[in-house]
DNA sequence: ACCATCACG
DNA sequence: ACGTACGTGATGGTG
């Protein structure tokens, strides 16, 4: 038989810093009870204990506060955003029938520690789940403890037995107390040895043992003197911190494992909970049935009649009672093969297969009223397609939702209508009933006016790119993909007689294997699940073995056969043309996304790839003109951090990177070789990135202590930018979000988060959306401003794609030079910068000629 | 479904 | 001491 015991507060600790914010219905905050249950549902599906119940800390003084008033005595406060969940995490726990135990005078630990010793007299095996260290000590044959961890919402376990501890620590784990009485515990306020670190106790407990056998050998041990001396001062605080730091194993309490014998059965209670709580993943993945009470809210709202369009008349009468309604709901499904209309009082279903011929008189009628939708550039593609009239369109709930929260991901109506409606509902009576909060909530934080001058018309634009494609040259684009057999073939040969034998060489862990195994070619860098074989790695072996080159260059010939060649011949469309969708719902910084094909990421940067893009062509008589802004993020960059120094770099119209490196180097602009333009190209896209020197050092391949000089040298000249990167994460750190010059928003949680690799992912983040994402807000509006022109000047040129800092349009080859101009001139005058935006603009008879 | 890799800005 | 650049999507391999 097997008992699990949870540490209530660690793990919920853990859950509230790696759960993004979330509230119930009622606006109470709840992503620590969410997480909670999301790693206790993961934990139970890996250990599928017998019994179960969960240990918490009071706030009561302990034991140990009573012997040794330091402990603990600047602990910190719970967030109070943490606090009100906790009583609402033991309503849930209770509702579960999983007995919770507190103690007044003994930490959670302590109960554990005693219900694992219990359990091992009584010939239970027992699983310790914890967030934190300390209950290692606890492991034995019997005992096995799971550590949680949790980052960006994903839950990793690691279950410790005495083999796994011994592994990872190289010591026993009743060693565990020594370890931590040497090196303490800031977060226990275990002050340990004074001078003594992870490292250096590691050391002392793997190679001597326990505190005790330490000491009683101290002046015979081989450590440095510094340390010898350090340990013979902390003599006391080290036995002191042994004792803090031991868990106690015989708290005075009748614990019983057979009395915690649990089974997924739940108390009437839990389904009004969870529905409360507005978890409603988990009534569903739990099977939680709503038992005698009547689901409140669901009640609520049945104020709407359903309707299905089942005749001609029946149809005709709504398209008439339309005339008094000025907007209305409007959902597609399956192309317009059915519809829903909601016109606040009744939600309409109708098809083609029920409406007959008044179904397209019906389209027509909506297409005339102002129409709230989901998806709108999704349904407008739908509408033109059929020649309808999107001018009717004044809300997107997913845009909207995606505005109010652009890092969630999932904006499903159903997930929308839990989180502003405070249940669940579906189809065109969400999208009615959202408008209103969804306004509301885009108000209250200060993007309304993005969403109706930049989002919404930027649907219209971007479905008529959609349909309006790109022309491919198919029989160059399939000649070319032929054209690579034979040295794909012949690369093969070779590797594989390199090699010595045949294997699969898009296997990264059998080229792994094959490298650094067999070859054994020297310092098989980084591996998680085996050895890296990137391009990176690779590239540092040129030189070492002749397959190297070959594996190189049949990657990127495989590469360019498949995602290129047979990917984008098998997405032509039966025009000639390749239309990719446009993702407006997707990105964390306001940058739109394209899939199938993704037409953003086509080669360029390498000749033989860069020949992709010949075959994207104009139609016959027609011209590609192709305008991409000149270092966008480096001028937002001088622009947003208000740097002086790096405004008049751009002002003087020089090479921008040259002059940076000039200031770097300390050179005179017409000293600047090649190699140190690059280098100080590098650092002006590293600090846009965040980056550290380590990085930058990688990336230019110069120590790291040089490139730390580079940019310590770039941050004295352009000191602007020092002060812009160390406010806008404090500001961020403050708001808990960061935003674009056109106020979209990104939230940052990860600032919150005591783990150091997800803080500092937070604060390249904070450094870097506002300047990506002011980039893309100045796209948008320049898209569609010259979507405008093109309409409003009656020509017929017209925007094809969008590649972040491109736009590319198709065009009659006697509209070119108007068409040119027209695209710089609204790129340029998109916004006004205190320094230039520039833009270039080239037009030719492909897309590689065009650029 | 997830990882590793590599294509782009 | 940590672990090492922001944002994407498609592909092939693997379990």
């Amino acid at each position: 038989m097997n008992l699990m015991i949870l540490d209530g507060n660690s793990i919920v600790n853990r859950a509230f810093y790696g759960v993004r914010p979330l509230t119930a219905p009622d606006g109470t905050p709840t992503n620590a009870v969410y997480g909670f249950l999301a790693i206790l549902r993961r934990i139970l599906d890996e250990v599928k204990p017998d019994a179960l119940c969960v240990a918490f800390d009071l706030k009561d003084p302990t034991f140990r506060h009573r012997a040794y008033a330091g402990y603990k005595a600047q602990r910190k406060p719970m967030p109070e955003d943490l606090a009100a969940q906790m009583p609402v995490l033991k309503e849930v726990l209770d509702a579960m029938g999983i007995r919770r135990y507190e103690l007044s005078g003994y930490e959670a630990d302590d109960i554990m520690g005693t219900a694992a010793a219990v359990c091992e007299k009584n010939r239970w095996s027992c699983t310790v789940v914890t967030g934190d260290k300390d209950s290692l000590q606890l492991i034995s044959d019997k005992t096995t403890v799971c550590n949680v961890r949790t980052s960006r919402g994903q839950t990793d376990t690691i279950f410790y037995t005495p083999q796994r501890f011994v592994e990872e620590y190289g010591f026993t784990p009743e060693k565990m107390v020594d370890l931590k009485a040497l090196m303490g515990d800031s977060s226990d306020n275990i002050p340990g040895v004074p001078g003594i670190g992870e490292k250096t106790a590691m050391d002392l407990v793997q190679r001597y043992g326990t505190v005790e056998q330490i000491y009683a050998a101290l002046p015979t041990l081989e450590i440095k003197e510094g340390v010898r001396k350090k340990l013979a001062e902390g003599e006391e605080s080290a036995r002191n911190s042994f004792w803090l730091a031991t868990i106690f194993r015989e708290v005075p309490f009748d614990f019983d494992p057979a009395e915690n014998v649990w089974h997924e059965a739940y108390t009437p209670a839990l389904y009004p909970l969870l529905k409360r709580l507005g978890f409603h993943k988990f009534i569903e993945k739990w099977h939680v049935e709503p038992g005698e009470k009547p689901d409140a809210p669901k009640a609520e709202h049945t104020a709407l009649s359903h309707l299905e369009l089942l005749s001609a008349a029946e149809t005709e009468k709504l398209i008439a009672s339309l005339d008094s309604r000025e907007s209305v709901a409007f959902v597609p499904t399956d192309g317009l093969e059915r519809i829903e209309i909601c016109d606040g009082e009744t939600v309409y279903t109708a098809s083609w297969a029920g409406c007959g011929e008044a179904y397209n008189l019906l389209l027509r009628a909506l297409a005339g009223k102002k129409i709230v939708s989901h998806h709108v550039k999704d349904c407008m593609r739908l509408m033109l397609d059929e020649g309808l009239s999107t001018d009717g369109f004044v809300f997107d709930t997913a845009l909207a939702g995606y505005l109010i929260d652009a890092t969630d991901g999932d904006y499903s109506l159903a997930r929308l209508s839990a989180r502003y409606l405070g249940y669940e509902c579906e189809g065109a009576e969400a999208v009615w009933l959202l408008r209103k909060p969804m306004e509301e909530k885009l108000n209250e934080l200060g993007m309304t006016k993005l969403y109706e001058t930049a989002e919404l018309p930027l649907c219209r634009v971007l479905a008529e790119m959609e349909q309006a494609g790109f022309l491919v040259d198919r029989k160059a684009l399939y000649e070319f993909g032929e054209s690579l057999n034979s040295q794909i073939d012949a690369l093969q040969q070779s590797i594989w007689s390199h090699a010595g034998h045949e294997f699969n060489i898009n296997s990264p862990k059998q080229l792994g294997e094959v490298l650094f195994d067999e070859l054994m070619l020297p310092s098989g860098k980084k591996t998680k699940t085996g050895w890296s074989t990137n391009a990176d790695v690779l590239e540092k072996l040129i030189g070492k073995h002749d397959i190297i080159g070959d594996i190189l260059e049949y990657r990127m010939l495989t590469k360019l056969k498949s995602t290129y060649a047979e990917g984008l011949l098998k997405v032509i469309a039966p025009d000639g043309r390749i239309h990719t969708s446009f993702q407006m719902t997707v990105t964390a910084t306001g940058r739109l996304s394209s899939t199938e094909p993704n037409l953003q990421n086509i080669p360029i940067r390498k000749s033989l790839g860069a020949q992709i893009r010949r075959m994207f062509v104009p139609a016959p008589g027609n011209m590609l003109v192709d305008a991409d802004y000149s270092q966008i993020e480096l001028r937002l960059l001088a622009h947003i951090s208000g740097d002086t120094a790096m405004q008049e770099a751009f002002l003087s119209g020089e090479d921008f990177h040259a002059v940076t490196a000039a200031k770097v180097f300390n050179l005179p602009l017409e000293e600047v070789t090649p190699t140190l333009r690059s280098r100080a190209k590098a650092v002006n896209f590293g600090i846009v990135y965040g980056i550290s020197a380590f990085s930058l050092a990688q990336d230019i391949h110069v120590r790291p202590y040089e490139a730390k000089e580079y940019m310590d040298a770039y941050l004295e000249k352009y000191h602007g930018v020092r002060d812009y990167m160390k406010n806008v994460v404090e500001q961020a750190k403050a708001d808990g979000y960061v935003t674009t010059l056109y106020g979209r928003r990104r939230d940052l949680p990860e600032l919150k988060s005591s783990n150091f690799n997800t803080r500092s992912f937070g604060e390249r983040v904070a450094l870097n959306m506002p300047i990506q994402g002011t980039a893309a807000d100045i796209i948008k509006l320049a898209m569609v401003n010259v979507a405008n022109r093109l309409r409003s000047e009656g020509l017929k040129a017209r925007l094809i794609l969008q590649v972040h800092d491109e736009l590319i349009a198709e065009c009659p080859e006697e509209e070119t030079e108007k068409v040119k101009a027209i695209l710089q001139e609204e790129m340029e005058g998109a916004v006004r910068l205190s320094v230039p935006l520039t833009c270039e603009a080239k037009a030719g008879k492909n897309w590689a000629e065009a650029h």
